[in-house]
DNA sequence: GCCAACGTTGGC
DNA sequence: GCCAACGTTGGC
């Protein structure tokens, strides 16, 4: 079973012309507990990901990537020099917790606001007011959607 | 830069 | 366990 997801990242922090570069990277830096619980126990090899733009005109969708390493500890938050660092957290007993994705492809970008103006993604959580959660859930048919708007012929990606 | 929505913290 | 204060997210 393959699930979907969309995950969060501002442009300035890590974008998805990085992840291209890259290839694969892993998700640090997640401190959000509902978003660390679908990371450590949700998502699994092979779920697909929209990679969201946030915090930039517009806000966007940028391409799919999927899951290649499945939940294990956020390293960054025990790591007293990183930014992420949070004292309550140590190897033995780990706060937080990361995937790792890879590309898929490259989308056309998905402006934000022509996905609010799309019936079909009515109920779409990211769509929902005050939706603030960075690793979030997407219906297998949203998901369908979205690529499609990014210029993904219907199955391609299957 | 503003501010609404939401999450976390900590006093009681 | 309540809730006020505070911090963060993220669209606009």
């Amino acid at each position: 079973m393959v699930n979907h997801w969309l995950m969060k990242s501002e442009p300035d922090a890590y974008s998805w012309q990085q992840l291209l570069e890259d290839g694969h990277t892993h998700w640090d830096g997640v401190r959000n507990y509902q978003a660390r619980n679908i990371m450590r126990d949700d998502m699994k090899i092979g779920d697909k990901v929209l990679f969201y733009h946030s915090n930039c005109k517009p806000p966007h969708v940028a391409g799919i990537a999927k899951v290649c390493k499945e939940g294990y500890p956020d390293f960054t938050s025990w790591d007293p020099d990183s930014k992420y660092h949070d004292e309550k957290s140590n190897p033995d007993n780990p706060r937080w917790f990361m995937v790792d994705i890879e590309v898929v492809r490259d989308l056309n970008i998905v402006p934000l606001p022509e996905m609010k103006e799309n019936p079909l993604l009515e109920g779409m959580p990211l769509l929902a007011k005050g939706q603030r959660l960075s690793v979030q859930p997407v219906s297998p048919e949203h998901f369908r959607e979205v690529c499609r708007m990014g210029g993904l012929e219907v199955d391609e990606h299957e």
